[in-house]
DNA sequence: CATGAATGAGCTTTCATTCAT
DNA sequence: CATGAATGAAAGCTCATTCAT
């Protein structure tokens, strides 16, 4: 019945998030207020509380919003039947172009403990077990013998490091586009478990 | 003569400096409040303001520290007499430890704008000059054609980027000595210029 | 329509402007605590920065309200079709009676720089444009041969400051009221340019 | 014996009012602090209260600094034998040009209380006594025939509030003399008691 | 549903003042 | 006498949050 005005509730939730994350990226979390995702989004303060709970609440739903499309993503690549090193290649590029399209509110919650120990446990829940997959990739490739490594899991560490730490640096050029970006690194980074 | 005395407030200024940085890592640089840093070396609030001029101020200092550690590590094993690869090799092992030792203030202020313009600039600047120097040696190393890469500023970012993120999960740890780490990511992140 | 509300808000500003006014005269401007106005209008601290953006902008817009108020005033009687005396005569009582009325925030400015260059800037503008048309009112006098002085600037401050600091010790009296102050200061002060 | 540490004491107490009440009117009394004073005079903090009990302290002393001095004036000049009509002419000129001179520390207290209540009162009973001796000037010469008027307080009002307004608006200039804005101040304020 | 208004806790910062050395 | 260092109280300001309308 009142499926039609939930829809607009929905959507208008993820126009919150999405211009929420935007900012937090910007300016970082404690320097955007409220009122500011409010002014850019038209809307008054008391609005957005109709929304969401709290401005915490908002930091953790975004970052779920976009972890929960990494772990798809990764999910989708392991249930393939391609080989060990195809995986870990679609896995880096995947995450780097994921990255940059996002611009990473993915990495915004590990920097800070900005959220209430129950919220940063879920939050560390969603975070191990994307890198729990990733390392069942390395994990995998060791085993059929595609992957030679002494330590999987800094091997893990060094890898999710670099791709992480692309949104640090990351601005649109004409002279290099983010599929080259993912290429490079997939290329070079799978070298760790290769030699 | 003063000196003992002077030696005295260098020294506690140096103590104020790293409180503030552990901290600002642990708990972020907006949820660390003077008081917290106070309180942790049994000082007062005021006693603090003795010895830096504001919160930014303490930042700013911090981040100085740190990075001229770094430059002038790096500087030292440029102008020695060892060949490109075992510069590289001494640049990365000697970052990745500087990093671990000092749980990297060096990376806290890339994240976040919560400098002013004008310190800001100053530094990324030092960031800057970090990033020539390292560039140099990949690109020293190209040329006598110890290494290969398509692209030597892809590659540096790759390299510095997973390195400043072991800050992010670094703990100690019994049965894995921070040599041993270091020792992973150079004979690893060497792979990415060789092949 | 809104333009209750909004009236209303209008209204609270004033209340919180004239409040502010009365403390900064009564206790100076620094003794003045943005508590204290808010206690006196039993509102909060957080009440009244809805309202204005720092106590700079109330000072600032303390003085503005009674300087265009002043200004208006005068521009009035100077384009009346009165005589150079009754002009000068009329200038001075009302000047007298204002000041009385409205205890002179107009003053508290110029005696101490407590506002940002910028703002300051502003403020001598407005008593420069009213000190501006008082002279004009003497020099019209002067030229139609109803003043006679040497030096029409001296005798603008003079007759100015000594108005000006009736603020500085007026107290309502039973055996004397405001308009018998008003004409003595006009009686006597329009002496200075006749003789 | 020890006159000649007292005298030097008591010579770097001057100093210190001087340079004291020099800022208190360059940036006000309160945008002063203990430490601008202080390095101000190549002194530090702490030696400042060897000579001076507290920041209130000082303040009320610059004012009987310059109190005493404008009352040790007047008297001389009521005590000698000239008539009524040079009595006021010299007492205006000689306080016109004393304010000049001192740049107006006398002033500074008037608009403000930023003294206790007890010192405050101090205060007022010096002004009060100096305004009854420039009363008697006034009283003295309508008794004697030489001063009209209807009302001699507001007279002594008007009088001294355009004097003490010139610290206001006082800047050094060529093309006038401070000998000359005194003489204009007395010829003009005179005609109030006359006509 | 949305808004204007208000709250209140908490933060950075300043400074007069004190005191051991 | 003088100083460096420290204290502590108080101020200005910000903002997440609430709520009557």
């Amino acid at each position: 019945m009142s499926s039609f005005r939930e829809e607009r509730a929905v959507e208008k939730k993820l126009t919150i998030l999405r211009m929420a994350a935007n900012l937090f990226i910007q300016k970082g979390y404690y320097a955007t207020t409220i009122e500011d995702i409010a002014n850019e989004l038209r809307m008054t303060k008391g609005a957005i509380y109709y929304y969401v709970n709290s401005k915490e609440d908002l930091l953790f739903q975004c970052h779920t919003l976009v972890a929960t499309k990494c772990i798809e993503n990764l999910q989708e690549i392991i249930e393939s039947n391609d080989t060990s090193l195809k995986k870990l290649e679609k896995s880096i590029e995947s995450l780097v172009l994921y990255i940059i399209e996002e611009n990473a509110v993915f990495n915004i919650i590990n920097r800070h403990n900005m959220l209430s120990e129950e919220l940063h446990k879920k939050v560390l829940l969603q975070r191990d077990y994307y890198e729990e997959l990733f390392e069942s990739v390395l994990e995998d490739g060791k085993n059929d013998g595609s992957f030679h490594t002494e330590n999987v899991k800094l091997a893990k560490l060094l890898i999710l490091g670099s791709i992480n730490n692309i949104s640090t640096w990351y601005k649109p050029r004409e002279d290099q586009s983010n599929k080259e970006i993912a290429n490079f690194y997939s290329k070079n980074l799978i070298k760790v478990l290769t030699e």
